[in-house]
DNA sequence: GACAATTATTTCGTATACGTATAATCCGTA
DNA sequence: TACGGATTATACGTATACGAAATAATTGTC
């Protein structure tokens, strides 16, 4: 593995993108009339619009974040109006994360922008390629997760 | 582009792999005898085993990070003995970095623990894969930096 | 030579993420 | 039913990143 450069380094080149792609997205959201809703609020509105009343641990599994981040994450989405958390009454430990009438609104105009930048990050690069380096970074989370549980 | 399901968009697969591999390293470092090492810290390594005694500036441009983000990064580094801040006698403004004597010894071990957590990563990826992955990403960092300089 | 514009670095407030510790609750079993 | 272990969520300290504003020093211009 070529490793003399930072343009050589694969862990180099992930976290800029992925640092490229989160400036991209705030700046759009920003500009497009959803003031509120930033980067990572994206995997909690993405859980939430496909099934609202998840608990906190089971968005925090499907974000891939630690319980303890996703309490932060809830409190900023909270403040900015756009879920609730809700007693569960049946186990009084859990808190079920609904979307408010805004969570609910913004979902296309967020889409949207998410489809527009996407794209424009790839300009150039042929469909096939995206295809398959997202079969690729889907490799390396199974991965992860296969070493994570012996 | 497909968008419906978290696993489905480039974004989240980007920064999962990128969070990932972040914890790897970390983890790697803590055992490996580099305990004062942190991910974030590569960037600034490798570009003093590249050339020492660099501006704040440089290393900013090198790394892709804001000049106040290489503050606190510089900061955490000299608390943890692996680079010394000078002044420059040509121009006092500037300060130039440079290593440490544990600076440039832990180059090689450094180097052996990413190398090791990069091809774990990367296990059941064939080679060309992998070198396609990373022009895709080069590519992309290719293109932010023309938009961003009309 | 004085003053404006530019450059280099830091400071401050905020967002995002982790790990450890803690509190509250639930559940299985004695 | 009472207790010990598991589960759920949060609190706290730290690391990493950005952007706006402040500070200090240099450079360019008249």
């Amino acid at each position: 593995m070529m490793l003399n450069t930072l343009k050589e380094c694969p862990y180099y080149l992930i976290s800029r993108v992925s640092l490229l792609v989160t400036a991209a997205l705030k700046k759009e959201f920003a500009s497009s009339g959803v003031e509120q809703v930033k980067p990572a609020y994206l995997c909690v509105l993405m859980s939430l619009w496909q099934e609202d009343g998840l608990k906190v641990i089971e968005l925090s599994k499907k974000a891939g974040l630690e319980p303890s981040t996703m309490t932060g994450l809830l409190d900023r989405m909270e403040r900015d109006e756009l879920v609730e958390r809700t007693t569960d009454l049946t186990d009084r430990r859990v808190l079920r994360i609904h979307l408010t009438k805004i969570g609910r609104q913004v979902c296309d105009p967020v889409l949207n922008v998410v489809e527009r930048v996407i794209t424009e990050v790839f300009t150039g690069i042929p469909q096939e390629g995206i295809l398959q380096t997202k079969k690729i970074l889907r490799q390396i989370l199974a991965n992860a997760n296969k070493e994570n549980r012996p």
